[in-house]
RNA sequence: GCGCUCUUAGCUCAACUGGAUAGAGCAUUUGACUUCGAAUCAAAAGGUUGGGGGUUCAAGUCCCUCAGAGCGCACCA
């Protein structure tokens, strides 16, 4: 249920109707799509606003206020108005009547779950991949972010009727599976009693591989050295790959985060996949065999020129045309990448979005390229790239370094402030703007921390209910009616554009506008709680007046009842007392 | 040099994807606890939306241009 909608569709009905009557000629869906009716940026202005006038004025042949008087007299017919103005260039306000208010009230207490079902969905797939960090270390601070938006767009988006495949692609091929095995081969002489002073450059240096070293050691004690090469190398890459991937489960785990499908790209490479990319690409006369062109600007004396097997992405919006083969014939990462997508487009039979970090922007364009291809531009992908995560430790860049043993995990990052801090905070920035991480702020308990701010008004809520315990007649929603002073009106106000949020939210796939919404809905409620220290009788609980109360009460259990939904979509735990 | 993403109040960010007088928080100034939880609230002040041009009923939002920031830039993954 969305009032929003409701009113809508009278005006659709509207529009029709006078299109009939005075034959005008114009696509009614054109129109229909551009028809807004929204709460106005200032309430001032009045509960919803529509450009409908404005839309109309090129069709009907008139100016738009000529237009925005006919409407003002229909809608003054729709149920529930209260008054309707024009104003500015033809806007037309309408303004509710209060008890059109206690009545949206009303249902939404009745239906909570039918309440904010927004169905944009229905039930299409979507394969939304995230995460895929190389299996070669621990989940860090940067990997957060992406992990956490990706996991809320997810449940968002099975929320409005989605039916979402959480993918997780491992990069376990490769020269990086050469350099951890080499690492991890170094752990297991250590273990064997060899001192290791410095660890070779270009190998991981971390010291998590230890835990691969041991385990190779308890297996194999010294005999994996009489081993020869190729079987060492299956055996170390099996079980580093495997307690890498382990760890990095468990550490989603601890986030809340359980993926539905691991993608090995071992499994990409030996599959059938690459040689049907080709095909694909061939029979569409996208592939050539060529030279690539410098970038302009470099040098020419650093210029290799070599011919080899082309992808023509400049076809669909690339800047450059691709490489699928190195110069000594062996497949590109990028090519088992198209093949990655190929295998996802044929499993989803939906649309793709892949959550990235910042430094894979550039590749955004032939990915694009690539899927519209593979697709014929049936599949849409959306790609969301998350910006760069700044640690700080009050107000003070955290220094990160890998070797100094300064390098921030994602675990320490949840053991420092909890899951549930984490994931709220990851959303309170749009996902392509930078975001500041300060620990010092997280872990506060006050209006800077908006995680804290949000869990208190829940709180607040519910020790209202515990004091009402008196007079608490199990909430019957008879007289809700009774609500009718301005601040308790905008309250509902706020409260029923829950379902707008959603949509849009799911729509642009802005999970962060959940988290703005819950902070604002928390800003309303504290405000409306600290009004009953000036106005008395604008308190919640009025003790001579048990059906006032109930209605307020009512109010109070909306409130908790929208905050429990937003932060059930980011999965996070609310908190009845702190 | 080229490409992508950005630039909004002193600071950190919103703005319903083209809508009306651009909104919050922090910091500053000032008020509210005998009270349903002051871990909160209310008020003041703060802006040529980086500069300039264009598109239209309407531009922070779209296009062009200049300046600045971050990221990337042929066989790595």
């Amino acid at each position: 249920m969305n009032i929003y909608k409701d009113y809508l569709n009278f005006l659709k009905d509207t529009v029709l109707l006078l299109k009939k009557k005075h034959k005008y000629e114009f696509d009614i869906n054109d129109i229909f799509s551009k028809i807004t009716l929204e709460p106005p940026k200032n309430l001032s202005h009045g509960d919803m606003s529509t450009n409908i006038a404005m839309l109309l004025a090129p069709k009907f042949k008139k100016k738009p206020f000529e237009i925005a008087e006919i409407f003002k007299e229909q809608i003054n017919t729709f149920p529930g108005i209260k008054s309707v103005s024009i104003a500015g260039p033809g806007f037309l306000n309408i303004i509710l009547d209060h008890l059109t208010w206690s009545n949206c009230l009303h249902k939404i207490l009745l239906n909570p779950d039918d309440w904010d079902q927004v169905n944009i969905g229905k039930g299409s797939n979507v394969n939304l991949e995230y995460i895929s960090a190389n299996p070669t270390g621990p989940l860090h601070a940067g990997h957060a972010r992406g992990a956490v938006f990706g996991d809320a767009l997810a449940s968002l988006l099975s929320k409005v009727g989605f039916n979402v495949t959480k993918e997780y692609y491992i990069n376990d091929a490769g020269s990086q599976i050469e350099k951890l095995v080499q690492s991890s081969i170094l752990r297991y002489h250590e273990c064997l009693g060899d001192k290791i002073t410095v660890i070779p450059k270009g190998l991981y240096p971390g010291d998590y591989l230890k835990e691969v070293g041991n385990a190779l050691f308890i297996k194999y004690n010294n005999k994996l050295k009489s081993y020869d090469k190729d079987e060492i190398f299956k055996i170390v890459s099996e079980l580093s790959l495997k307690i890498m991937l382990d760890n990095i489960k468990i550490d989603l785990l601890k986030l809340g985060i359980k993926m539905d499908v691991y993608t090995s790209e071992q499994k990409i490479v030996s599959s059938d996949l690459l040689s049907n990319v080709i095909s694909i690409l061939e029979r569409k006369n996208l592939l050539y065999k060529g030279v690539l062109a410098p970038p302009k600007g470099m040098k020419t004396e650093d210029w290799e020129t070599r011919e080899q097997l082309l992808f023509k992405s400049s076809n669909y919006g690339d800047d450059a045309d691709r490489a699928l083969q190195k110069s000594d014939g062996s497949w590109t990462y990028f090519a088992t990448d198209m093949a990655y997508h190929l295998d996802k487009i044929n499993r989803t039979n939906g649309n793709l979005i892949n959550v990235l970090g910042a430094d894979h922007t550039g590749y955004i364009s032939r990915i694009n390229a690539a899927v519209n291809a593979l697709s014929d531009s049936k599949i849409s992908i959306d790609t969301k790239v998350c910006s760069l995560v700044n640690l700080l430790e009050d107000g003070k860049p955290l220094k990160m370094s890998k070797r100094a043993g300064t390098f921030v995990t994602l675990s320490d990052i949840i053991d420092a402030v909890g899951k549930d801090v984490l994931r709220f905070i990851m959303l309170t920035r749009r996902n392509d703007q930078s975001l500041d991480f300060d620990f010092k702020k997280v872990k506060e308990k006050s209006k800077e921390n908006p995680v804290f701010y949000v869990q208190y008004a829940y709180a607040r809520c519910h020790s209202i209910f515990k004091a009402a315990d008196t007079v608490k007649e199990n909430l019957n929603p008879n007289n809700l009616n009774l609500l009718k002073a301005e601040e308790e009106l905008n309250l509902i106000k706020f409260i029923s554009l829950w379902p707008r949020i959603l949509e849009l939210a799911a729509k642009h796939h802005e999970p962060h506008r959940i988290c703005f919404y819950l902070i604002e809905l928390a800003s309303n409620f504290h405000g409306l709680w600290n009004k009953g220290s000036d106005k008395p009788e604008l308190k919640f609980i009025v003790e001579d007046n048990l059906d006032l109360t109930n209605a307020r009460l009512s109010l109070v259990k909306a409130v908790a009842l929208t905050i429990s939904k937003g932060l059930n979509i980011l999965k996070i735990e609310p908190i009845k007392e702190m």
